[in-house]
DNA sequence: GAGAGATAGTTTCATATGTAACTAATTTTG
DNA sequence: CAAAATTAGTTACATATGAAACTATCTCTC
């Protein structure tokens, strides 16, 4: 007689995405404490800082491009800066539908406190490699990254 | 006269869980369009089969500690997939508040038809790494997970 | 064995998010 | 250069999500 079919085991704990996704999730947690919690920023909103202070002026659309968020994140996250007051718009006057984002004193003040502390938890976590490794885990992402969205370059 | 302070620069695309965050959402889309586009399954209703598979009669609560949800997202997922004839709840004798979780036949056969899928694309993602590669890559991720969540295990 | 807590799971409510439709400005095409 | 198609960005709507409150059951303590 047939044996009963015996697919292939799935095992969620040893399956990529799955650890990909709960690592992930680990670590920006641990990031998001710093902006989130003390200062009352989204992650979208991290985000839009960090590109808008590395370069000032910059259009909503290129946000979108350099962090991987859609419009309508962008549109949202870059309302609520404002609303805030760490983020200002100044019309282009080249192109009237767009704006150039920058952030104010109050945002650059924000963000420079941030960064500090952002960079020193990022530390804190790769430091459980050695430098050897932490190399190594970049280049493996990349070729990751690669097969996972051939069509783009993610970073 | 006092230089102006330069705080240590921060680039986004370089930042650990930023590329982490886009390189794992970047692999879950490539999954999620097997059981999402072809099934109508959330990403949380395809780990709630998944362990369901794997331990028949599990309670909500280990699937919980399981997969890395909250109860309410297993309590919306479990919903779900009884709704839609999935899954299959069975009071336990010993205590009335749980329920022993179990995939009806035909929730069975939906989860035999993705486990193949699945695991044919994890493969196809990560051949673009030698065998020592996805090793070495595990391991890395081991211990990045402990740095960043040491109080528990995550996988 | 009668509270006082603890636990399993659901419901509620407020907020976040994604998709599609929209407005306004710009570029392209004939 | 006028109409058509594109692009930048916002708004509206429907759905997803998270936190807290809630119900029901169970366990522990005295």
């Amino acid at each position: 007689m047939p044996e009963k079919s015996h697919p292939a085991p799935l095992r969620l704990s040893t399956f990529l995405p799955f650890r990909l996704s709960v690592l992930s999730n680990a670590v920006s947690q641990r990031i998001a404490e710093l902006y989130d919690r003390e200062f009352g920023l989204s992650v979208w909103q991290w985000r839009v800082m960090a590109v808008t202070a590395d370069t000032p002026g910059i259009s909503a659309t290129e946000i979108g491009q350099r962090t991987q968020m859609d419009k309508v994140a962008v549109s949202r996250a870059v309302a609520g800066l404002i609303e805030v007051g760490y983020l200002e718009r100044r019309p282009s006057t080249d192109d009237a539908r767009r704006s150039n984002l920058v952030l104010t004193p109050a945002g650059t003040r924000i963000y420079e406190l941030i960064v500090p502390l952002a960079i020193s938890e990022e530390a804190r976590l790769v430091s459980a490699l050695s430098d050897k490794e932490q190399a190594e885990l970049a280049r493996l992402m990349v070729k990751l990254a690669t097969a996972a969205s051939p069509e783009r370059d993610l970073w």
